[in-house]
DNA sequence: TCATTATATTCGCATATGCGGATAAACGAT
DNA sequence: ATCGTTTATCCGCATATGCGAATATAATGA
């Protein structure tokens, strides 16, 4: 039970929703999220501290870079809400601005 | 954005996650519910009204008593956890009690 | 070693949340 | 009117959460 509301708590703050979002396209590091969120790097990393201690990213070091990843899911529900996330985020506006924005600037990243 | 939040916020409460459950399986007055989760009155009636705030729950008066029951989901987000927790809930024994009380509860109510 | 870049953590602060116990308000029955 | 039942709300308190700015840590490369 108490796994079931520490997911819950991690996806109820609008700042990790986004960022889990993002997460599903692929891993990412904290720069990437600042640059695509256009968020302050503490904001970014406090909130990449709590989803990876509520059990869902899972994170790995490359150099200087800390690449950020959604673990393998858990259990029922938290395969659901992978799901459903994906899912949902056609219907809003800020999920679908943020996956543009994602789009763009991989580009620009791969290209040079 | 601010609606999927709401909604997550809402279940992100083992209290209120218990009472979601429990209305899966219809509507319930704040009497019904301390009975069968054995809690004080204040808090189950609290975290109604935050359930009913947060836009997952209906609430109708009947004589002294007010109903409570699940509102039809409101989105794709929505419709995907009231089936989520519903299937979810054969994995967590809290949920399993609640609902093994409930019967229990309903049983003697209808006997008298 | 030193400078640079990426990330984590600390600080002070404000607000949100949760609790039980007490009190208030709404309703029905007598 | 008033009593009992049901529900809502208030109180004081403790803890959790979120924020930006500043600072600390870690890894890289010159």
């Amino acid at each position: 039970m108490k796994d079931i509301v520490r997911v819950f708590k991690a996806l109820s703050e609008e700042t990790r929703l986004r960022i889990f979002r993002l997460l599903l396209e692929g891993e990412l590091c904290i720069c990437d999220l600042m640059e695509v969120l256009e968020l302050p790097q503490s904001r970014v990393s406090r909130h990449m501290a709590y989803l990876k201690h509520s059990g869902l990213v899972d994170d790995r070091r490359g150099g200087v870079w800390i690449y950020y990843s959604l673990r393998e899911p858990q259990s029922k529900l938290h395969e659901y809400l992978m799901r459903c996330i994906r899912d949902c985020s056609e219907e809003h506006e800020v999920f679908k601005r943020d996956l543009q924005r994602l789009k763009s600037f991989v580009a620009k990243k791969t290209c040079s």
